[in-house]
DNA sequence: CCATCAATGTCAGTTACTGACATCGACGGT
DNA sequence: ACCGTCGATGTCAGTAACTGACATTGATGG
C-alpha cells in the first residue's frame, strides 16, 4: 500500500465533475478540486497541464479508436468513407459513456474557454484523421478536406445526439449527417 | 487635443505585433505591450478582453463581409455555393492585408493558446454562415453542414495561401479546394 | 464658469500556473 | 536486515493574467 490513497487522478476527475456541476467551472478553483480530492493544488497541476484539461482526460482512447478505424477501413473505401469510419468508431466510444458525455457537454457549453479547448481537441482529431488518410496514400489536399468534412459531420451529429430526446443511437444520427453532407452541391 | 496621445488602441496593436515578433508571445507580458504603447496595463485590458485578443482585433469587418456575401448570394445558389461566396469575401479582405496576415499567422502557429482562439473565431464564422443560410430558408441540418464544409475549404485554402511561394491569389486556391471538396465521394 | 463624461491611472486582490527543493514509503539488490 | 534509488506527493515562493473600486483629468456643452 502506498503512502497516499491510490488513484489520486481518478479522485480529482470525480471532484472536478462534481464541483463544476455544483458551482460552475469559473467558480471552482484548482485548489477546490484538489482539496475535495484530498491532494494539494500542486498535485493537481502535476496530473493536468491546466485546469481545463481535467475535462478532457481520456481523449487518447478516442484518438486510438479513430486512427485504428481509418487504418482498418476497406481498401476500396473512398477517403470520405474511411474518415467517417473513424468518426463512427469515435461515436461508439461515446455511446458507452452517454451519461458522462451529456453532463460534461453541459459544463463545456456554459464556458467559452472550455469550448476553445474542445475545438482544439477536435482539430487534433482532424489532423489525426488526415494523417491516417495520407498513410493510405490519399492526396494531401483530398486528405485534409475529407478529414475536415468527416469531423464536420461528426460535430453536427454529436450536437444532435446530445440534444436528442429519444436517445437515438449515435450511428443513426451520423448516418443522416453523412447523407446530407454527400447531398450538398 | 486629448489629455493623452490619441489612438491608444492602435499603438497597442502595433506594439503587440512588434513584441510578439521580437520575443515571442509567451515572453511578452501585457505590461510590456502597454509600456511600449505608453499606457498602463489596466488600459490594455480595457481595450482587449484578454491578452490573446490583441491578435484578433478587426474580425467584425470580416464577419460583416461574410454575412453580406451570404445574404447577397444569388437566389438560385445552393447552400454550399452561398456559404463559399462568404468565404470568398473573407478571402478578399485577407488579400488586402497579406503581409499582416502572414506575420500574424506565424505568431499564431507558434502558440497552441493562440490556435485555440483562432479556432474559436473560425467556429464563430461557421455559426454566422449557418445563420445566414438559415435566413435564406435552408434546412437546419443542411445549413450546418454547408457552413462547416465551406469553412473547412476556407481553412485548408488559407493554410495553402499562406504557404504559397508564388503568392497566388486566395480566390484561385479556394477554387481548387472547392473543386476537391465537391469531388469527395 | 461649471457640471458632466469618457478615457485613463492607481492600487490592491485573486487565481492560474511554475520551479526548486524536501519528504516518505516501496522496492530491488546485497 | 540494510541501503540506495525512485516515484509520487508536499511545501513554498514567485510570476503574470486578469478584475474591481476609486481617483484624476482634460474636453465639451450649457
Amino acid at each position: 500500500m502506498g503512502r497516499w490513497e491510490p488513484d489520486a487522478r481518478g479522485r480529482m476527475l470525480g471532484a472536478a465533475m462534481e464541483l463544476f456541476t455544483e458551482r460552475g467551472y469559473e467558480q471552482t478553483t484548482a485548489g477546490d478540486i484538489a482539496e475535495r480530492a484530498g491532494v494539494t493544488e500542486r498535485t493537481f497541476f502535476r496530473h493536468f497541464s491546466d485546469k481545463r484539461e481535467v475535462l478532457f482526460a481520456g481523449t487518447e482512447v478516442m484518438q486510438q479508436a479513430v486512427a485504428d478505424a481509418i487504418a482498418g477501413a476497406a481498401a476500396e473505401a473512398t477517403p470520405l468513407d474511411a474518415a467517417l469510419a473513424g468518426m463512427r468508431a469515435f461515436g461508439e466510444v461515446l455511446e458507452e459513456r452517454r451519461e458522462h458525455a451529456v453532463r460534461r457537454s453541459r459544463i463545456v457549453a456554459a464556458n467559452p474557454a472550455l469550448q476553445e479547448r474542445e475545438l482544439l481537441k477536435l482539430a487534433a482529431m482532424t489532423d489525426l484523421a488526415a494523417d491516417g488518410l495520407r498513410a493510405r496514400g490519399v492526396d494531401d489536399l483530398v486528405a485534409s478536406l475529407a478529414a475536415q468534412s468527416a469531423v464536420a459531420a461528426f460535430h453536427v451529429a454529436f450536437a444532435r445526439w446530445l440534444a436528442d430526446e429519444a436517445a437515438r443511437p449515435f450511428g443513426e444520427i451520423l448516418d443522416e449527417a453523412d447523407a446530407a453532407l454527400r447531398a450538398l452541391r
